[in-house]
DNA sequence: GTCTATATGGCGATAGAC
DNA sequence: GTCTATCGCCATATAGAC
């Protein structure tokens, strides 16, 4: 029962806008290019969702809280900082590696609409409050350098995020554009993030 | 004689196709809006450019071009490796500072038309090898840490980028999108890159 | 070179039959 | 609920007068 069975037009609508959003942005994408992916007709996805903004926010709220559960493992446990930190970031490059197209498509669309931004985040109820209050008491204790906790977050995102949204100018400029050798770069960075993050970190 | 007056209609069009089209993108762009912008008539800009892609594409190009430059503060002295870091972090940060439109209209057109960047990147004639075996010397030297350099250079460009091109989420995250607090964060990165870096590489 | 007017095509959206 | 047909708009692009 708990396996829902996704073969009804609104999910199969669903899931074929996600797929075609997060390659092409809200600009580059067509409500034929959806209706096609869905293998349906066009006017179903306005008899579904009135019209393209309402399903383009449908997938982005969809897509957008996909994000910031991970960060739930600075704090939902005791494990040391150097562990967490570890487990976050392989997780997190894991879930970036099975999500390619996911880095540029956030970055394109939290530029696009601010307001959308704002409200979208507001209902998310986002509390990085939590986890800075756990840096902060792992830099009184001495286990790790003291530094602007909002820094900290922004280089850990920045580290693992910027290889995937500039992947195909990195590809050219590393690896003569070979495809294999520029994935197989993004898989070894779960460990050289984190060494990079950690030797500058730790005390 | 070398401070050519741009009052010539061409330089009008490409410094209003530059304003516009940093800011929206290929897609996000209308024809009207530039020529609005440069104060003259529609027609005119397929008088000039023949048409919306190949206007784009001269921009892309001068913007693209911009970046690289920066890399020849690595190669182009004999400073000691952490003196050069900090030349650049700083130079380059500042550079972002002034064009804080630059880093997502990069990102989303690197990923928009891949064959047109394989080209573009070509033309330009981009060696990061020169950079990299300035890092190895540097390594070998037992300086710097060994990793490799190619990590080190996403990761710097990283740091440096990130920021700017999330600035929409992460000033509602950090600031509760107070726009003066979020700058003044950006302008204080020069500083913490560099410390972040640093700490992490230097043996 | 610069303008006005218009062609051309594409896309989001709707009407209406079934 | 699903389809076909079509509307209406907007954006790129062109024609042609001056």
């Amino acid at each position: 029962m708990n396996k829902i069975k996704k073969d009804n037009t609104e999910d199969k609508i669903l899931d074929a806008a996600q797929t075609v959003f997060i390659q092409k942005g809200m600009d580059g994408t067509r409500m034929q290019e959806i209706a096609d992916e869905a293998g349906i007709n066009k006017s179903l996805l306005h008899y579904y969702f009135r019209n393209k903004q309402k399903l383009f926010e449908a997938i982005f709220k969809k897509v957008f809280s996909q994000i910031f559960p991970h960060f739930t493992t600075f704090t939902e446990s005791t494990l040391p900082f150097e562990s967490k930190l570890e487990i976050f970031v392989d997780r997190y490059v894991e879930f970036l590696l099975k999500n390619q197209f996911l880095p540029i498509f956030i970055l394109k669309e939290i530029n696009r609409d601010p307001e959308f931004l704002v409200t979208t985040f507001k209902n998310l109820g986002i509390n990085p409050g939590e986890f800075f209050l756990m840096l902060e008491k792992e830099m009184e204790s001495g286990k790790i350098r003291k530094m602007d906790p909002r820094d900290l977050l922004v280089n850990v995102l920045g580290l693992c995020i910027f290889p995937f949204a500039a992947k195909p100018l990195m590809k050219i400029m590393f690896f003569d554009n070979d495809k294999k050798a520029y994935n197989d770069f993004l898989i070894q960075r779960k460990t050289t993030i984190k060494e990079f993050i950690l030797n500058s970190i730790l005390l």
